[in-house]
DNA sequence: ATATAGATAGACCGATCGATACAATTCATC
DNA sequence: GATGAATTGTATCGATCGGTCTATCTATAT
């Protein structure tokens, strides 16, 4: 074996898979041959399609927040600023740039849709991470001096939800950008204006 | 047969299940059964899964538009409260009242997300009624006076679709509200403040 | 050198997938 | 009441689905 595990490789090859094709899309047999391995293995490591799924999901979770929150902590800004730069994220997801995880639209809103019962364990994975996220926005909202951080940081991740369902669906690429000007407009209303920053909200 | 066409029953009960368990997850055989028809009247109608697909999509498009625009039309408010009473329209679809439609998120996020590619044409059917979404919206904007009606319907439609995927994901029941409260912010930046609503934003 | 654990390829399971063939039956129209 | 089109049920197709079983191979540790 390389440098990564059997386990490691049927999981990224599971994320990939799901994110681009789907989930009943997607057969066993696919994510077998595209990792390499035996189908005995996939079960010995996994003792099912739907665990298998909600590994993919654990770590598709994992990574992403961490990339978001390594690219934002390096533009090093101004706690404001910082609020703002997780829209540049965005950008740079829908982008495809070189750093960014290849943008097929939010794997955690399809795995929702696919199973739309709230009580599945797949449905259930999916909202763990939009509670992570906004528990990572709402850090950063505290940091801003928000009055109401877990509110602010609610109504920046519709937004975030909002640019992916439009570079998703009608392949609108700048929606990330038109998010940022509307999550500025929200930062003036809820953390008071800062004189440079409130007039370029477009 | 009934008062429906057995094309209608099948188109309906297509929506339905498709809206409900997803594209691939969903069976001919299923939908068949639903609509009490034979499998050949099926394939007789459409030619295949992927035509049912899409005349399930044009079917939900208008039916989703005209009870939007009805609803709309139903308050008769001033030009600026109908761009937000789109919002209150979501409110009834996610809280599930009678006139509005059972919700399951919306059926043609969902179809993007299935058919990732966008030169699919179930992926075009799904763009297309975003696109139309859009152009309502922005006559709605044209009539409150907005200096760019266009612009500003793609931010309320980012805000339609952030409160979607809250609804749908987390069970945000409330994402409606906030989405209206975050466009009377945008509505005050774009059309110039009206004192009687100003002034609660939240 | 041998014992042990894990990985391998491939056969195999029953179920279901989308789609077709066809003969029997219903139904509206003249 | 006869005609022709639409609808019916059912049998069938090849392919794939998620999942199991087995026998062979390989690597590591003792």
């Amino acid at each position: 074996m390389g440098v990564t595990s059997k386990r490691d490789q049927l999981i990224e090859a599971a994320l990939r898979l799901f994110g681009r094709d789907g989930y009943h899309a997607t057969g066993i047999d696919r994510i077998r041959e595209e990792a390499g391995v035996a189908r005995m293995t996939l079960y010995n490591q996994f003792g099912s399609k739907e665990e298998l799924i909600i590994a993919a999901l654990r770590r598709g979770d994992t990574e992403f927040r961490t990339w978001l929150r390594d690219t934002v902590d390096a533009r090093a800004l101004a706690p404001r600023q910082r609020l703002l730069a997780v829209f540049d994220v965005l950008d740079a997801w829908f982008k495809a740039e070189p750093t960014a995880p290849p943008f097929f639209g939010c794997t955690f809103i399809n795995a929702a849709a696919e199973f739309s019962d709230p009580d599945d364990p797949v449905h259930r994975q999916a909202a763990d991470h939009k509670a992570k996220l906004c528990a990572y926005v709402s850090e950063l909202a505290t940091a801003a001096g928000a009055d109401e951080p877990e509110a602010l940081a609610r109504d920046l991740l519709l937004l975030m939800d909002g640019a992916i369902v439009g570079a998703q669906v009608t392949g609108d690429r700048d929606a990330a950008l038109r998010a940022r000007a509307l999550a500025a407009i929200v930062l003036d209303r809820r953390l008071g204006v800062e004189p440079a920053e409130a007039v370029d909200v477009t």
